[in-house]
DNA sequence: GTGGCTGCAAATCATTTGCATATAC
DNA sequence: GTATATGCAAATGATTTGCAGCCAC
């Protein structure tokens, strides 16, 4: 809990109880949930909390750079807390998005094609290996 | 519209007015349309048309892989013909996509980590260009 | 005439907004 | 007390669904 709370504080945002809780949740999976799920997660742990704190929660993280959002192919966006670039793996079948160690493009040349570039993702789409199993293929 | 005309017939989809027109319009552009966009350029043409025909024919596309769907960050699925791996620009300011010449990563190798790879979608967000240029930075 | 298209209207679902209350310093 | 955070409810906007009429073969 330091850490987020270090966090919070070198960004100046006010470390509240529920914007501590859903950056903790945040920092402390691999999954990439969406504002649904957060708030799904949040409500057994501060069960008066609204989902609109948790949009204001993502956004105020977001715009310090603290989270990213990513879009996939479900209409709902998802959220990161590895800040690192990195491509993911978005099972068509299960929904579940999976990090992946390929190497990324780099953006420390800032300019592509005349675009000042602030942010990259990559995803690739498919039948993740649980799903591939289930369906003993 | 011979060729549009051609890819439905190969694909066993009965080549309606509308579906040649959306097809015809998706083929003919690089634009990166959302289905609104698409419902819109087709009142011009077809002033009758509903989003809903513009929805099933996109389903119906995509299910024949003549269409690719992809997804950034503003809330809607925008559309590609371009069948070819490729990466995308998305213009935080000004919401357009521009297509980018940059090496993808190949799918020749369909299987990543475990899962079954069918598609690959990259992009790139930031400051484009034109807006560059406009806030005269 | 039967199956498959089209199009309207209503439903759904994620996200945003307005506003009123509550909380912290 | 004042500013800021929270939370409810309503609004918005993309997409989906149910259903009725229509068209082609």
């Amino acid at each position: 809990m330091k850490k987020v709370q270090n966090i919070l504080n070198e960004n100046n945002i006010k470390p509240t109880f529920e914007r501590l809780s859903i950056l903790q949740y945040l920092e402390s999976g691999t999954n990439h949930p969406t504002a649904g799920m957060i708030y799904e997660a949040m409500r057994k742990k501060i069960p008066t909390i609204s989902k609109t704190t948790v949009y204001n929660t993502l956004k105020i993280l977001k715009s310090h750079d603290i989270i990213h959002s990513i879009s996939v192919p479900d209409g709902e966006t998802h959220y990161d807390v590895n800040t690192q670039v990195h491509y993911h793996f978005y099972c068509t079948e299960c929904h579940k998005i999976y990090n992946l160690e390929l190497d990324c493009p780099q953006l420390e040349n800032k300019l592509i094609e005349g675009h000042k570039i602030n942010n990259f993702h990559g995803y690739f789409t498919g039948i993740c290996k649980k799903c591939l199993k289930k369906n003993n293929n």
